[in-house]
DNA sequence: GTCTATACTTCGATAGAC
DNA sequence: GTCTATCGAAGTATAGAC
């Protein structure tokens, strides 16, 4: 895992700026307009100093991969041990802004083999958490555990979460609302009304 | 409902080699890798020919959103009708390519206002006619209305489609086959085996 | 640790010849 | 219907002064 080239010192306000910068830019106009110049601008630096902190766009990227991911995995460890757990998954995963960011970083990857593992890697790891702090969780709902084993509960929350968050910023009207109110339903019959 | 502008004719070869490639390009590369200059490299064209058929680039997407769309509605109204319509739901959304062009449509949607109103509009007719077609046989495969309404069924296997092919797309490894497996799992109990 | 200056590439879009 | 030529803008990245 080599680290991603960083000559400025890591405490720096100005590569934390520029960090902030890159997903704002991501979450409103997506990565392909995540330029030098435009971060320039936007920091109020030159272009030339987003290289000295980062070298290539790539290694950018990785950068506000690693600590967008490090900072996930703190939330996710704090909320995966509450009383209702799949409640705190859920509201974790219903957020607008965290799920552009990722859909943005998830394109990226799509394209960029050096992110790609990157992303996949902390991906695999949140799951791999997820699935062994639930495991017991899950297993005294009751729930039929061939026909919905724990990666499907939690693959199926994922990708309804996305897609319901996607479907929303389009301006999609069809079948959503029922959605989620049939999710707040799974979630009250499983872990009782919120508190 | 103005329609893209269009000089050329609708017929022309060229313009449908234009719109093969574009698809080709946003797959392989993305949305922000399509450029005139790009298209017409690999179309054997020139750049301003690109412009003469569709205008903007604005444009020339949402000419590809409509090709898309209008394809899609064939095939979806052809699927709906078989005896297995779950099934076939899902090995029509469960595509590598088909997904991974959807998905760079919706983040092109996410950040150009014209694009996402196209999209939305294709997007909530399909629902639309999914919910139709299927609302019947949803109610006779002894499913609980009331937790699993069809609107959750249809978003959430439209969700899991999506998750799975580009978890895969990225590498991903914990928990992708087992939910695969259920998916299919829950298909045989209620449509019985493939056939 | 920061910035200026610069080299080079690619982009969208159009005017106008053929 | 297709091309050449062209404009101005924006992109990545580096060398080297301060």
């Amino acid at each position: 895992m080599p680290a991603a080239r960083r000559i400025g010192s890591e405490t720096s306000e100005t590569r934390t700026r520029i960090l902030d910068i890159v997903e704002q830019i991501m979450i409103e106009d997506g990565y392909a307009a995540v330029s030098s110049r435009r971060i320039a601008k936007e920091a109020g630096v030159t272009p030339a100093l987003v290289h000295y902190y980062f070298g290539t766009l790539d290694d950018l990227f990785i950068a506000a991969v690693r600590r967008r991911g490090d900072q996930q995995r703190e939330r996710q460890q704090r909320f995966l041990s509450s009383r209702q757990p799949l409640r705190a998954l859920w509201s974790f995963l219903d957020d607008q802004s965290g799920t552009g960011l990722l859909m943005e970083l998830m394109a990226l990857a799509n394209h960029r083999k050096v992110i790609r593992a990157e992303l996949a890697r902390y991906a695999d790891e949140f799951r791999a958490l997820q699935l062994e702090a639930l495991e017991h969780h899950l297993g005294g709902l009751g729930l039929d555990r061939e026909l919905l084993p724990p990666a499907l509960v939690l693959v199926g929350m994922a990708a309804l979460s996305r897609t319901l968050v996607m479907e929303d910023a389009l301006g999609m009207t069809v079948g959503v609302r029922e959605t989620r109110e049939a999710v707040e339903a799974l979630l009250d019959r499983f872990e009782g009304p919120p508190g």
